[in-house]
DNA sequence: ACCCTTATATTGTGATCACATATTTAGGCG
DNA sequence: CGCCTAAATATGTGATCACAATATAAGGGT
């Protein structure tokens, strides 16, 4: 069953109805610590945040504040900062009449994307060179093994993750570095399309530069390292671009109530 | 008189009692208009990010949800919105109190922003530049020439504002750019930093960078563009960091409560 | 049968309230 | 007189309500 992420249907109560009754004061206990120590709109917002960047969401797929609010069983409250978060990191766009859904895909946008991607990673993986020491370097290792593990087992959603692990483990050797969350909002930006990318590559092209990659770290070789990871950025995604930025143009124009069929995890 | 991000004092009656009274229906328009057609989150989003871009706020400073309601004569709610964006943008930090505040610069991050700033813009200026044609080759010369009034009159934030135009004016060019907000970004992270360097430096290094670029935008020499806005990046800000970084951990470690006097223009 | 108008429902925005936590201030005890 | 504790205050977070604008559905007129 599609979990719906804009108008629900019933519209239940919510949870608790504390606020329009301040002289109930036999209930013990609202809230009972619910473990985590983050906010509400924390969590929701890295639950998107994932789904959006891993690819989960499709392009031009809408989202609403009450359906997003139903499904996270919360108030719109928290809904509301998490959207306007990820509105702001350019992850979701809102259109004119202040409807928000998955930014749509350009050709000039994705190629301008793609510049962004190389340009930042290239620099920060640079800068955080001399910061990989050879735990950094084991750690690699064992990502790329599950990499190449989630690559044969055609496992998407691992291996998106894992290959963002991956690029983020490099450049964060380089302690408190600005770059990363730079690096992190283009990967927003270009999730929803590199998900459907990949499942057309993977067959195609399994030439895996993370090996050139680790090959460069453990030579010591700066310039070959920047070279596999520009490769690797470029690699398999430039070429593929216009057919799917073609088809998500029909779609966004066509397919715009509902339909939003997209397979999410349960949770 | 400092017009006091934090907590005001009387906490007045905000502008309209709508909220708890469905009954009263003698109030003919509870909001008219009022003008603007975007929303108030925005406005208020808009106004701050100019303030802490221009360097208006100064670094350490401490904002609060209801301060900032009661001087924008507005509910707490989209002062909310407006911090959680800017707060997402990195221009504020949230401490572990949940408090508010602009972020504290360190020599580490003063010296990663500087890098990306160099990065991001040196590579959309790149790109940018077959997409400069000669009305806004007149248009920056305008934008220069504002610059050097500004700088001889010393009005600072004039001088920011325009800098900052001047810049955007050539990674524009380009439509439709994704650079553009990443360094934005970025320049909303060093602007409060930024706007005190600045009067330090503008009496040392009369340099104007500027010239050189627009000369090389007329020469179409890419090389020589590059090679400029680098310099006007790097000229008299690298070097200059850490006795202001300094200072500025000293501050935000000892004033913390009030002691906000920073000269916030009136409007 | 098609298009335009009207009625209903959905949605975003802003306001106010309740509550838990953190900070500041006041007061008491050693 | 100083330090510790407790009351008071301030502040962030979440929930609910009201309202305007938009989209969708229904209905009627030509």
């Amino acid at each position: 069953m599609a979990p719906r992420y804009h108008q629900g249907v019933t519209q239940e109560a919510p949870r608790t109805s504390a606020g329009a009754k301040p002289e109930n004061g036999d209930e013990p206990a609202a809230r009972p610590v619910e473990g985590a120590h983050q906010t509400l709109a924390q969590k929701i917002y890295l639950d998107l945040r994932a789904d959006i960047m891993m690819g989960r969401i499709g392009p031009g797929e809408s989202l609403t504040i009450r359906g997003l609010a139903t499904h996270y069983a919360v108030s719109a409250m928290p809904v509301r900062e998490a959207l306007r978060r990820l509105i702001s990191e350019q992850a979701l766009e809102m259109q004119d009449n202040r409807r928000v859904r998955i930014a749509t895909m350009t050709m000039d946008r994705f190629e301008d994307l793609l510049a962004a991607r190389v340009t930042l990673e290239t620099e920060a993986a640079m800068r955080a060179f001399d910061f990989i020491d050879k735990d950094r370097l084991t750690l690699l290792e064992q990502i790329d093994e599950e990499l190449t593990q989630a690559s044969k087992a055609k496992e998407y959603d691992r291996w998106m993750e894992r290959n963002l692990a991956f690029h983020s483990c490099i450049y964060e050797a380089r302690p408190a570095s600005a770059f990363v969350s730079l690096i992190e909002s283009v990967w927003l930006q270009m999730g929803p399309f590199m998900r459907r990318a990949l499942v057309e590559i993977r067959n195609h092209y399994p030439v895996d530069r993370h090996i050139e990659a680790l090959q460069a770290i453990r030579n010591r070789d700066r310039l070959a390292l920047k070279i596999a990871i520009e490769a690797d950025i470029r690699d398999g995604i430039s070429h593929i671009g216009s057919q799917l930025i073609n088809d998500d143009a029909r779609n966004a124009a066509s397919g715009k109530g509902k339909g939003n069929a997209n397979g999410r995890g349960g949770r």
